[in-house]
DNA sequence: AATGAATGAGAGTTCATTCAT
DNA sequence: TATGAATGAACTCTCATTCAT
């Protein structure tokens, strides 16, 4: 009744109060990514959550509402820690094909890093993406278009530069890189059943990685032809 | 307790008894499919499960015992469904190149067809792959194999002919096509409010496939330089 | 889901299992109705009905649904359990002074022996009405309506028999004894206080059912000057 | 606690702050009043009654000590609103019939004009009076006896005068006066659906109100015998 | 093999109240 | 005294599972 209920809280209180409030608002946060990722909306306790993030159950009430809303700040939450380092391929003087090598290579890391994010992901897409609000849309959006816009100012430089093929659609090139290492970690586990392997070996990462750089570069180097 | 718990009924009983119970199995089974994909296995609901099915809640648990086996007879039952028809591609005089398109697509095709089995290993990979027993991995093996074995034999009669590059292992060929197919649609939502388009228009899901199928074949094309 | 939640269940169950249920249903009615009595909707304790019902507290939900459909269903109960004896007064050579006396006398009785009934009844206006129903109007009109009906037989006789004033209003008439009835059961606390006597001790309540029969048959004698 | 937790302010401090203090007991008593009338003891949320003070939480524990205390202050804040012009009535040498129906339309009149207190008087009914402390009584018969009082004179001048019966015991009368006016208004929803009439119009309260005056007279006048 | 009814163990959520500033 | 944040004890309701017939 009392509560923020949302993000947006006053700014005129004082630092003290508003230091602890966010520490609250953070581990309960951190807590209900790894829950959710872990156990899904459905099977995520709100109890554990609490207990994970060391704070009263009620708390996670007070600052979040109700478990929906938590995780809908979780999924959120999950898009916004996309956060490249954009210095390394947006040389203008790199050769396009380094360049492509490091963002792809850069996003299949960040995909690595994050596999609970990914598992939440995919969580809102067995909901068929009903917990998608305009606001939360709006976000993951903001957080994405960064990275989408990064792939291509490479690509077009290539293309500028023909070392890449024109018939690229950036969609598509973006769902492939983002396929490639997210449904390797996202579905490990039924995968390494399917081989016989376990996928989740850090040797076997590594060359899955090395092959997803090698196989986008491939489909974008024009066909022999062309090279004439 | 005097219930089956498993596959094995009692040979004696007359036709009729033993159809009708094998109609229960398969109505139950395929409820649970359609409940496990839309909800998950916390969310699922034995009673929505009974009820879809048309049968009573206790032949549920007779057939199936408890909530988890129903589910992990869904999650084998999603993999058993893989029927390719291999006669278009397996002419070991066709061209390497059309018929590993023919492959693909058909790969392509069978995810797009099967998306509520899709859900569920997704699902299954959510929870970390903890119920995939021995015997369920057996079965899935079992119906993924021939899958495989179909890549295999197109993949290595275009090596043999130099239509395909040598170094392509197998896994990362059928990790690459079973991503590309896969992804698209179990994340489709949040791709698409990412794109700011709907990936499941019929038309973009046909560009999509047309994408993935070229975009394997680019990569399993030899470089300009190879072909001299 | 696949419990019952209203009254109307199939007619073709065993009778056994029947009259279980309906044994159940009536207990927890009953223990229900003296719950939302002492307590209100609010202060109702679903735990509390269960226990002082002697069943399950999960039956409750199975039989009723929820609490508020419980409460409703008391509610309507409440109204339900009037059931007067109309052999007394309905005889049309009784003089209507008597009758009338029998009437007022019987619903007094009544609205003394059901209190429970009549603090469910208050209960709901605390609430406005919010729960009476279509469905629980109609029970409610249907089980009044007699009531109001032998009022107005004698009313009428009386008329015609010059014995009582021509100008009184039916529904005036009946809220007249209904208020004087119930008002002195249901705040006989806050009046006890006020006057400095216990109301519900037995030789006043006595006292109050001689005066409010006197008082409306006083009411209802016709003035001096039509006498002569 | 340094609360004051009762009526008595330090006399000490500067008379602003003071007045501060009571415009802030004084409103949360207000908003308290219509929360417990509107919801009941149970129902009522103290967060409610806070915002639509709107003074903090903290202030009305400050002031009152807990829910049940206001609840308890609410209940004599009720009471306390009596407040009757006796001019009218009190001129001794009225006839006392004229004097009976202005002091029974009086009250009629304040029981409409305080349905809310009326609301939470029956509240403290339905809890059969536990909150009625020895403090709370004193001051209920404080506010109603000059009520009583009132009655008491008038019908004793026309009982001298013989135009009221001997009979007619004072506190009948009062809780005749008292139930034909609160049942009316605190039973109402019920009542409406009932008769199938809405009894909150503005011409039926109207209608009653002449009812109750007309019913009390008659029930007083002196049967046509007496009067030769 | 089918049905209605029952049950125990939680799940999410609410609320009066208090703490720290 | 005023505020945002915290807390523990309940409370309503759900669900997988089993019983009695």
């Amino acid at each position: 009744m009392t509560a923020p209920r949302g993000r947006r809280a006053g700014g005129r209180r004082r630092r003290k109060v508003q230091q602890r409030a966010l520490d609250t608002r953070d581990s309960v946060l951190n807590a209900a990514l790894r829950e959710f990722a872990a156990r899904g909306l459905g099977g995520a306790r709100v109890d554990r959550i609490a207990r994970s993030a060391g704070v009263n159950k009620q708390a996670l009430y007070y600052h979040y509402g109700n478990k929906e809303a938590l995780y809908r700040a979780a999924l959120t939450h999950a898009y916004g820690q996309i956060d490249l380092d954009h210095t390394q391929w947006s040389a203008p003087d790199a050769p396009p094909a380094d360049a492509m090598r490091q963002v792809v290579g850069a996003i299949f890391d960040h995909v690595h890093r994050t596999e609970e994010s990914m598992a939440v992901i995919g969580e809102e897409n067995r909901h068929h993406g009903v917990h998608l609000t305009p606001e939360v849309r709006k976000r993951m959006r903001a957080s994405v278009s960064p990275l989408i816009a990064a792939i291509r100012a490479v690509l077009e430089r290539g293309q500028r530069q023909g070392v890449f093929v024109r018939e690229v659609d950036l969609d598509h090139l973006y769902l492939t890189i983002i396929a490639l290492s997210m449904f390797y970690f996202t579905n490990a586990f039924t995968l390494s059943a399917i081989l016989g392997r376990d996928l989740s070996a850090r040797a076997r990462v590594a060359a899955w990685k090395e092959h997803v750089v090698s196989f986008v570069l491939a489909a974008l180097r024009p066909p022999a032809a062309a090279a004439h």
